[in-house]
DNA sequence: CAATAGAATAGAATGATTCTAATATATATT
DNA sequence: AATATATATTAGAATCATTCTATTCTATTG
C-alpha cells in the first residue's frame, strides 16, 4: 500500500476551506462538508434536494434548510451559479465560468457547453439605462425516436 | 360615429374561436374569454396570476385553476410558449415564433428579441440519440447605475 | 475560558402550481 | 328540443420547492 503524505491526503479539505475563505464564510462543519462534496472532483449540476440526500448518505448531519442557505450563500459569493432551465426547481452549477447548457427535460439532465463552442452575436442594444449582465443559452433536447420507427417499416 | 359591420366587430371572437379549433379545444365561455384576452392585440408575456387578475377586472367569471389549466392546454396545443427565466414562476408568451428574450430581474420584465437579431452557431453535436428541440437565449439585464455615480463625484 | 457574532436547526409559513371530486356545460344522439 | 355522454369548471385541499422564524449551537476573538 502506497504511502500518501498528509499534505496530499488533506487536499480536499484545504480546497474546501479555501473556497469558504474566498466567500468570506465561516468554516463550519456543515459548510466544509458541503464544500467538499461540491468542489472536489468534476464539475457538477445539482439541486438542493440532491445535495441534501448525498450529504445524508455520507452521514453528514445537516438540515435541508442549511443546504438551501449554503447553496444561496455560495451562489452569492460567486462559488456557484444558479441555472434555471425548467419551472419548479433550480439547479446549482459548480462551474462558474461563462458557459451554456444542453438540457433534456425527459431525463432531467444538464450538460455543459463551453463558451467557445457557441458563437453568439446579439444585435439589439439593451433598453435605455440597462446593461447586459449575462447571456444564458439553453439547448433543449428531445429523445430521437427515429430508430424505433425504422424497425417497424 | 362610424358604422362598423358585425363581421368586423366580431373579429376578436372569431379569432379566439379559431385558436380553440386549432388546439381541438371546446369553445367554452372561459376559454373564449381568455383566448380573447390573450390573442387580440399585441403579443404579450404573462403569468397565470396576472391573466387571472386581468380576467377578473373584466368581469370574467373564472377560477385561477382554470387559468392554469387553460394556459397549460394552450401551451400543449402550441398556441402559447412557456418561458422560464427565473426561479419560482413561469411566464407564458403569445408569440410562438422562434425568438429570444431580454429579461430584467429587478423589473420582472421580459422583452422580445426576434430570431434574426441574434446569430447563433452551436458547434457541439447533441449527445447520442438526442435531437435539438429548441434553443432559448435569455439576455439578463441589470440597471445601469453609472449616472448616479457620476452625479456624486 | 468567557463573551459575542454568526450559523444550524426544526418546523412553520409561503407561494406557485396541481389535484380532487362535485357540479356544470358543450356536443352528439335521438 | 330533450337526452345522453364526454368534457370542462370550480373551490378548496394537497403538494412541492423554497424561505422564514425563533431557538439552540458553535466559531472566533481576546
Ligand atoms: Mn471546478
Ligand atoms: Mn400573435
Ligand atoms: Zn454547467
Ligand atoms: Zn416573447
Amino acid at each position: 500500500m502506497k504511502y500518501i503524505p498528509t499534505k496530499i491526503r488533506n487536499r480536499p479539505y484545504t480546497d474546501a476551506l479555501r473556497r469558504l475563505k474566498e466567500g468570506k464564510l465561516r468554516p463550519t462543519k456543515q459548510r466544509l462538508a458541503l464544500s467538499k462534496l461540491l468542489f472536489e472532483g468534476e464539475d457538477r449540476h445539482l439541486t438542493a434536494e440532491s445535495l441534501y440526500e448525498e450529504a445524508c448518505s455520507f452521514g453528514i448531519k445537516v438540515s435541508l434548510a442549511t443546504v438551501y442557505n449554503t447553496l444561496n450563500q455560495f451562489t452569492e459569493a460567486g462559488l456557484l451559479r444558479e441555472v434555471v432551465v425548467a419551472p419548479g426547481r433550480s439547479y446549482f452549477d459548480t462551474n462558474t465560468h461563462h458557459h451554456h447548457h444542453f438540457y433534456c427535460k425527459e431525463d432531467d439532465n444538464l450538460k455543459d457547453i463551453s463558451e467557445d463552442q457557441i458563437s453568439l452575436t446579439i444585435l439589439p442594444d439593451p433598453p435605455a439605462d440597462m446593461l447586459i449582465d449575462r447571456v444564458s443559452v439553453v439547448v433543449h433536447l428531445k429523445r430521437n425516436h427515429k430508430s424505433d420507427d425504422d424497425n417497424n417499416y
